[in-house]
Formats: C-alpha cells, sequence, structure tokens
DNA sequence: GCACGGACGTA
DNA sequence: CGTACGTCCGTGCC
C-alpha cells in the first residue's frame, strides 16, 4: 500500500482507443467473427485483457476512456497533429461500439469527453485518485501518460499482444528514460513523437534529450541556456524551440475535466450476467472467455458462464488387479483412449492411458504397471472387438508400441474423420477440435482456440489427460454423425482408418540408408561447390557475395551489370531458374552459368544434409506420413520428406543410390503406376479416343500426338510427342494457353492452334473437365471416384481471380484425388496380400504413384505378383491400370 | 527467436 | 496466368 493508506481505492484505468487498436493487431481480424461477417478481434483481445488484469490486479474501481471521433483542442494548436495516420483498417469498423457494449454488460463504466482526448480522461481520473491518497494503475500503450507515473500512480504498458504487461513505476521509468516521469513530457518534446507527427528536435534523441534534462533540470532550464549547449545537436535545438515549445503545449495531460465524482459510478460489482451473456451470444464468444470474467464484476453470486461444465463420470485409477476388473465392468464395449507423453522418431515415453466412456472414466499408469494389470491390459487392448477411439490413432499406436503394447479395434480417428468432412480445414489438435465443435457457430482460429482449452498445458496431469479422453468420448460421437453427413463413413472405416495402421507400420519400419554413400557425394558436391563459386567471383570481379541471396544477387545482376529486369515477384525481381536461362540467353554472361551450377551443387548438398540428419543409430531413416494435409487425398511426408528425392537429373538421382534393402534383405522393388492421372480423365471423361489410346497398349502421347497433328505414329517426332504430352498433362491443372506457350516456349497463337487442334481430337475430355466444374459449382464441392469430397465456395465468388483458381481447383482435385484414391486402395490390397501369402516383405514407402519394399529372399517372384494384382486391380477403371515394377539392391538401381 | 518470401525438390 | 506438397536459406521483425 502507498504512505498514504488511509484509502483503499484502486482504480484500474484503460485506454479504450489505444488498448483495442492493439488488440486488433494482435489477434487475426479473419480468425475472429461473429458468424454474420463483423469482425471481433479486437473485441475479444480487449475483453480478454480487461479480464485479466481485473483478475490479477485486483482493482476496487475501474474506468475506461475513449476518444471521439473528429478533432480536439489540439488540433487548434497544431493542425498537423496526429496527420498521415494510416487509415483505420475497415475490420476495425463497429468494434469500438461492441467493446462498449461489453463494458456495458460488464457494469463498467467508459467515458468521453468533447474536444479532449481519452489520456485527458485518464490523467484527470489519475490525478484526482492519486491527490486523495488512493492508487491508480494505468493500461495503456500511448507513451504520453508515462508523464503521470508517480508514488501512487503505476502504468501497464502491454509489451506483446495485449495480455503480457509491463509495469512501470518511478523506478522503472526512471531506469528506462533516465529521468523521472514528471520530466516525460520534456524529453518527448526535444524527441518528438511520431506517432502524432510532431516532428522533435532533428538529431535528438531520448539519450540526448535526457542528457539535457539532467544537466538543465527540465525543458525551460535548457531553452534558457540553449545558446550554452554545444554542437550540431545545441544549433539543431536553436533552430527548432517553437516546435519544443509546441510539442510542449500539446503533450501536457488535461487534469481537471468535469467527471463524476461519486466513487460508486466506478465501482465494479455492477455486471449483469444475463446481458453479458446475451452480447457474448451475439459476438459468437465461447465459454471459457465467459468462465473466466471474475466475479467480483458481477452482481452478487452471479457466474457468466452459461456453458454447464459436463459432469464427468468419477475418475478411477485402477492399479494391480483393479486394472482386469476396471476394464471388464466399464470398457468391455470399447473407450476412448489418450495418451499422455511423447513420440518422436521411434522413441516414446507414454507414461498414462485415459480411457473414457459415456458412464465411465479411468487412468492407468503405465510407468509402474505391474504384471497382472499390463496383462490384462495389453488383452483388452489387442481385442479387435474392443471398440477404441483415439484422436491420431497412429500415433496412439506408435505410443502405446514404445511400451510394448499392440492395439486393434480402432473404430474411429477423430483427426482423419475431420479431415474427410472438413479437408481445407488446417489440421486440428485435441483441444481445436473440441472447441470446434463445443461451440458449433462458433468461427475462431487456433489462437483463440489454444486459449480457450488448451489441453496440452499440462497443469493438473491426471485430469487433464481424464477430461482429454472424455472429450475424444464425446467428439467420436458427434464426428460420427459428421461421417455419415458427409458420406464419409466408408471412406473413413474401409479406407482411411485401416491405411492408418499400415503407414504406421511403415513409419515404423522406416527405410535402411547408407551414409557411406551420401557422405561420399557430399563431398564430392562440396569440391564442385566451392570450384563453382570461386569461378562465379571472378566473373564478379572477386567480390565474393552470397550467392544464395536473391537480395545480393539482384543487385548484381540488375543494378551492377545492368542486365535486362525480370518478371516481378513481391520483393523485387526474380533470380530463379527460369528467369536466369532467360538473362544468359539474352547476356551470354558467364556469372549466370557458374550461379546456376551453384543452385544445383548447394541443392544436393542440402539434401544430402538433411537426410543425413535424419538417420537413426540403426541406420534407418523413418519420415512420418500424414494423412491429414493435402486436400485432394493425397498423403504427405515430412521429418524428412521421402517423397521429393531427387530423380529428373543424373547428378539428383545418385541420392537414390543411398536408400537400400535392409540388412536381411535381398533388394528393394519400386512398383508405379504409369499415367495413373491421364487414365483417370479417359475413366471419368468417358472420352473414346482416350480409352482407345490406353488400351491399344501404344504408347499414350506418341498415340494421341498422331492423332492430334494427324500422322502416322510412327511419323510422330519428339517435338510433336512433347508437345502434345504438355498439354495431356496441363489439362489436368486448368492450364491456360498463356502457361502452355511459356512452358513450351512458343507463342501463344502456336499454344492455341495446338490446344485447339488437341481438342478437335479430344473434345470429350474438354467436356468433360467443363462439366466437372459447373457440377462442383452447383453442389459445392468436388468428388472422387471414392466420393471423398472437396468444398469449392470460392466458385461462386465475385472475386474473378478466386474464383478462376478455385476452378483450377475443381479440375484438378477429382483426378488428383481419385489417384490417391486408388493407390490407398492398392496399399491396402498389397499389405492383405502380404499376409494372405505369409511373406515377410514389406512396404517401405509411398511417392504419389509409387511404392518402395523390402523384398524378403527368395520371395520377389512371389511379391511382383502379390504387388501387381493388388496395386493393378485396385480399383476397376474403363481403361488397365498398368503397373511397371523394378527390383535392385537401391532405390536407383530398382527404377525401370 | 520467429515469420515470411523465394527458390526448388517430388508427383 | 498449372495442381498438390516440404525444406532450406536469407531477411527483417520483435
Amino acid at each position: 500500500m502507498s504512505a498514504s493508506g488511509a484509502n483503499e481505492q484502486r482504480i484500474l484505468l484503460i485506454d479504450g482507443h489505444a488498448m483495442a487498436f492493439r488488440a486488433f493487431f494482435a489477434l487475426p481480424a479473419d480468425g475472429f467473427s461473429d458468424g454474420r461477417g463483423q469482425a471481433t478481434n479486437a473485441v475479444y483481445g480487449f475483453t480478454r485483457m480487461i479480464i485479466n488484469v481485473v483478475a490479477s490486479e485486483q482493482p476496487t474501481h475501474v474506468a475506461v476512456a475513449f476518444d471521439l471521433p473528429g478533432g480536439t483542442f489540439r488540433d487548434r494548436i497544431y493542425d498537423q497533429y496526429k496527420a498521415g495516420r494510416e487509415v483505420t483498417p475497415p475490420e476495425f469498423h463497429g468494434q469500438i461500439a461492441l467493446i462498449q457494449q461489453v463494458l456495458d454488460a460488464l457494469g463498467v463504466s467508459w467515458f468521453t469527453v468533447e474536444d479532449y482526448e481519452a489520456d485527458d480522461i485518464i490523467a484527470t481520473l489519475a490525478t484526482r485518485t492519486a491527490a486523495e491518497g488512493g492508487q491508480a494503475l494505468i493500461v495503456t500503450s500511448d507513451r504520453d501518460s508515462i508523464q503521470l507515473v508517480g508514488e501512487n500512480v503505476t502504468l501497464l504498458q502491454p509489451i506483446k499482444g495485449v495480455t503480457e504487461m509491463r509495469r512501470m513505476d518511478p523506478a522503472a521509468v526512471e531506469e528506462k528514460y533516465g529521468i523521472p516521469p514528471e520530466r516525460y513530457p520534456d524529453l518527448a518534446a526535444l524527441v518528438g513523437e511520431s506517432a502524432d507527427n510532431l516532428p522533435g528536435v532533428p538529431g535528438v534523441g531520448p539519450k540526448t534529450a535526457a542528457k539535457w534534462i539532467t544537466a538543465y533540470g527540465d525543458l525551460q532550464g535548457i531553452l534558457a541556456h540553449a545558446e550554452e549547449i554545444k554542437g550540431k545537436a545545441g544549433q539543431s535545438l536553436r533552430d527548432n524551440v517553437e516546435a519544443v515549445e509546441r510539442n510542449r503545449r500539446m503533450n501536457a495531460a488535461v487534469t481537471d475535466l468535469e467527471l463524476p465524482q461519486d466513487p460508486e459510478r466506478y465501482s465494479l460489482g455492477r455486471g449483469d450476467a444475463v446481458a453479458l451473456n446475451a452480447v457474448f451470444d451475439e459476438l459468437a464468444f465461447g465459454p471459457t472467455i465467459r468462465k473466466d470474467v471474475p466475479a467480483v464484476l458481477l452482481a452478487d453470486g452471479e457466474s457468466a458462464s452459461t456453458v454447464p461444465e459436463r459432469e464427468l463420470p468419477a475418475l478411477q485409477q485402477p492399479t494391480g488387479e483393479q486394472v482386469a476388473e476396471v476394464l471388464a465392468r466399464d470398457f468391455a464395449a470399447g473407450a476412448a483412449l489418450v495418451i499422455d507423453g511423447r513420440w518422436e522418431l521411434g522413441q516414446g515415453d507414454a507414461s498414462a492411458l485415459a480411457l473414457a466412456t459415456d458412464d465411465a472414466l479411468a487412468v492407468i499408469d503405465l510407468v509402474d504397471l505391474d504384471d497382472t494389470a499390463e496383462r490384462a491390459l495389453a488383452t483388452w487392448l489387442a481385442d479387435p472387438a474392443i471398440a477404441k477411439t483415439a484422436h491420431d490413432t497412429k500415433l496412439a499406436t506408435h505410443q502405446l508400441r514404445g511400451r510394448g503394447l499392440d492395439v486393434a479395434g480402432w473404430s474411429t480417428d477423430l483427426a482423419i474423420a475431420e479431415f474427410l468432412c472438413r479437408p481445407d480445414q488446417r489440421p486440428t489438435d485435441l483441444a481445436g477440435l473440441a472447441m470446434r465443435h463445443l461451440q458449433e457457430d462458433l468461427q475462431v482460429t487456433s489462437a483463440a482456440v489454444q486459449q480457450e482449452l488448451d489441453l496440452d498445458q499440462d497443469e493438473s496431469g491426471k485430469d487433464t489427460l481424464a477430461r482429454a479422453a472424455d472429450a475424444v468420448a464425446r467428439l467420436g460421437t458427434t464426428l460420427r454423425e459428421d461421417l455419415e453427413q458427409h458420406a464419409a463413413v466408408e471412406l473413413h472405416d474401409d479406407l482411411e482408418l485401416p491405411l492408418a495402421r499400415v503407414i504406421g507400420v511403415m513409419e515404423a519400419t522406416g527405410i535402411a540408408v547408407d551414409d557411406d554413400v551420401l557422405a561420399e557425394l557430399d563431398a564430392q558436391h562440396e569440391a564442385e561447390q566451392e570450384r563453382v563459386a570461386e569461378s562465379a567471383f571472378s566473373h564478379l570481379g572477386g567480390d565474393r557475395i552470397n550467392l544464395g541471396s536473391p537480395k545480393q544477387l539482384q543487385e548484381v545482376l540488375f543494378d551492377r551489370l545492368g542486365m535486362p529486369r525480370t518478371r516481378r515477384t513481391k520483393t523485387g525481381f526474380s533470380t530463379d531458374a527460369e528467369s536466369l536461362a532467360d538473362l544468359h540467353e539474352k547476356t551470354q554472361h558467364p556469372f549466370l552459368t557458374d550461379l546456376l551450377a551453384h543452385r544445383d551443387v548447394t541443392k544436393m548438398r542440402q539434401i544430402i544434409d538433411t537426410l543425413r540428419r535424419f538417420i537413426s543409430p540403426t541406420g534407418r531413416i523413418h519420415t512420418t506420413f500424414h494423412q491429414n494435409i493435402a486436400a485432394t487425398g493425397r498423403l504427405s511426408s515430412n521429418n524428412p520428406n521421402l517423397q521429393n528425392i531427387p530423380t529428373r537429373t543424373e547428378e539428383g538421382r545418385r541420392i537414390r543410390s543411398a536408400f537400400r534393402a535392409s540388412d536381411g534383405f535381398e533388394s528393394l522393388m519400386t512398383a508405379d503406376y504409369s499415367q495413373i492421372e491421364m487414365r483417370i480423365m479417359a475413366h471419368l471423361s468417358d472420352n473414346e479416343g482416350l480409352i482407345e489410346a490406353f488400351r491399344s497398349g501404344e504408347d499414350l502421347h506418341r498415340y494421341v500426338a498422331s492423332k492430334v497433328f494427324d500422322v502416322a505414329p510412327e511419323d510422330v517426332d519428339g517435338a510433336m510427342r512433347s508437345k502434345t504430352k504438355a498439354v495431356s498433362y496441363g489439362l489436368a491443372y486448368g492450364l491456360s494457353a498463356f502457361g502452355l506457350a511459356r512452358q513450351l516456349r512458343i507463342s501463344q497463337a502456336e499454344a492455341t492452334a495446338l490446344r485447339d487442334g488437341y481438342f478437335e481430337r479430344f473434345g470429350g475430355v474438354r467436356d468433360y473437365l467443363r462439366e466437372s466444374v459447373e457440377k462442383a459449382r452447383a453442389i459445392g464441392y468436388t468428388e472422387t471416384i471414392l466420393g471423398r469430397r472437396r468444398p469449392l465456395p470460392d466458385l461462386t465468388s465475385d472475386n474473378r481471380q478466386r474464383r478462376e483458381n478455385a476452378e483450377r481447383v475443381a479440375l484438378n482435385s477429382p483426378i488428383q484425388g481419385s489417384a490417391a484414391d486408388i493407390i490407398k486402395l492398392a496399399m491396402l490390397r498389397v499389405d492383405e496380400g502380404l499376409r494372405d501369402a505369409g511373406l515377410t516383405s514389406r512396404v517401405l514407402l509411398q511417392v504419389h504413384d509409387e511404392l518402395v519394399l523390402d523384398v524378403a529372399p527368395g520371395e520377389e517372384e512371389q511379391l511382383r505378383e502379390v504387388v501387381a494384382a493388388g496395386m493393378g486391380s485396385a480399383y476397376e477403371l474403363s481403361v488397365p491400370l498398368e503397373v511397371g515394377i523394378g527390383v535392385g539392391p537401391n532405390w536407383l538401381a530398382a527404377a525401370h
């Protein structure tokens, strides 16, 4: 308490505009909306802030000050005051009024005073409170309030966002600025305030200003001795006396505004929970922020929370023989599972398992399991008849495998189910998923979700784990309904869920990598890299720029060497390989050749280095495959990405030779679909010509080219074939004549003619593509052969750019997505085939249209049959699915 | 330390 | 002004 502790008043004073504005920029505007197009990010952030500050500072009184639109007396002193500020973003509009509605419901008084700023209101109330011996706490990002800091006045400055605050008392101000708070306006007058468009003395910063203030006492003293001050700064001061004096008049706080004296007007505990909930409903705010509203703000005994906390079943923590009892009694039919512990790169430390149903809740400690409990749990987990649900079944399986436990009987994978229903949403953590489903109409992004329900923040250990399991159980029910609604039950049950198990085994197995091969390659590339770099520098007169910096390259190429500008990027001009090749054609400058060579070799080294970092102690790389990333339904791979290992260039391909058959295995096998996307186009378009092309057994592009150019297949030359191939594949991506021309480096007229010629023979393909886009526009989503949907709301956008982009996506998604469906089916078939045939050979990788397998000794012939059959008959199209198979000691040699 | 853009590897 | 991804680096921000 202060020295004048007679007064217990402790008033919180908030600068409404400053904090609302800050909240606006701290949270994404497009992530917070009331569902009707009104952004609410500033409202949410501001409300969070006031809740937090009231809870942590425990004031007895509170007031919020706002600016009024239009000018103040300061504009009459200086007509450029606050000029040049960025215009308020449109999404900010209306949010101040909403904040005021929240404050009304909270029973917090807010004030505006004609002709004055929020600062002046705060200054008046702070000064008055301090004079009466109370304490004032000011919350603002505006520096003008620094002058108010004193024994009874503390400033809370937001540091990051609106929830982290720095406490400024007189000592802190002195520490930061080197002067006492009451001298701050003097310092600001000298330095100027760019936010208010108040220029100060050029060449004088806070350090100099503080030095002068210390030397001459205050601004008056400085001006009185202005003639004595030496140097440039002194002269600058003498030249700008008027501006300084004006600044000082401007930044002086007004402390005598007419504001209500009655302390009741500022007291807490006047909030109306019913009104507040109505406002929060309007704003689509979630349950947690309601729960967090401090009771002191509300009228007696009320709570803001309208979302009743679910009564959790009693938490059981069985040990020993109790585990078997509890599993048999409460979880005989199934349960939702949540496991505590991390799993990465084959390393796991699962420590506890939570189980939940609608009526039961248990946490089993995995660290101190005795034999009886372990056996009971192992039996229960392995029982395929016991239905189990998890947020991520593959991860749960990995975690339990790390404890030596196998799982069967997975029935629902929340992440997969969610993805099938909403493939374009970002992958969701459990907290985010729970939030989205608990508040159906709540349109918040992960930032808010994390705050709302952060299940990762493990505060109460087993309770949190149990609550999470309970959430998984309830979400399981919800998502099963969602799957029905989106016609995705079969996709989940019969494709993705079983596939998750197959992929999990692939990840756990990993692929053997020969580090010596990579080390040797790296050494070769290192030498080459140095050689090329030296050569490149020699063409720059020995200037050793950073060849990896697009910025420095632009300076050299376009400024220093005066080369013609290339296509624009966001930050300048492109230096990508295509642009550099163009430049080389035009200028013949030898630097460009070296630069391109340097890029190539640097890229190769990066790839090699990245791979080496991921080699496990057992000499294997365990990538992670994701089922819930690519909106078309493809898998993705990361840590490391094994789906983009080079293959196009000779140099790049050598990296593939480092991927080898595992010890105890005979060789690697690769099996890939030939032209699967074109086959799908033939099937979906039902185009006779294209179907015939595949049935003829002739080389596809040669056959199509012979029709397009109207020559015999044997008369198709290389140029005709490659042009036709470009059109064929371009079709599946929505390629324009412009893009085709650019890619083939031909004129746009020629490209148009080429495409027209193509459609003369294969017009059915164009018709199909057009119709499929129109159908998607009508029903709102695209569909693959297995019924995997992708919503595309932008197909009806008024914005041409967005609409045309969505059209290309609509064109491509059924094709890419159906190919993804087919290879996923194939993976299940191959997995089944391996088991049925009793083979030890195993699938290691999937690269979109290719599988890589370890071939066990003596199994090659049988494996060929299993793989060819599994992939070839995965799905029946109107054209055959052709599978190419190759075998060799390593991935490169296994190519065919 | 973190976010972003540019560049480039794959299907 | 061609779809779908992941990773690296340099840069500029806090």
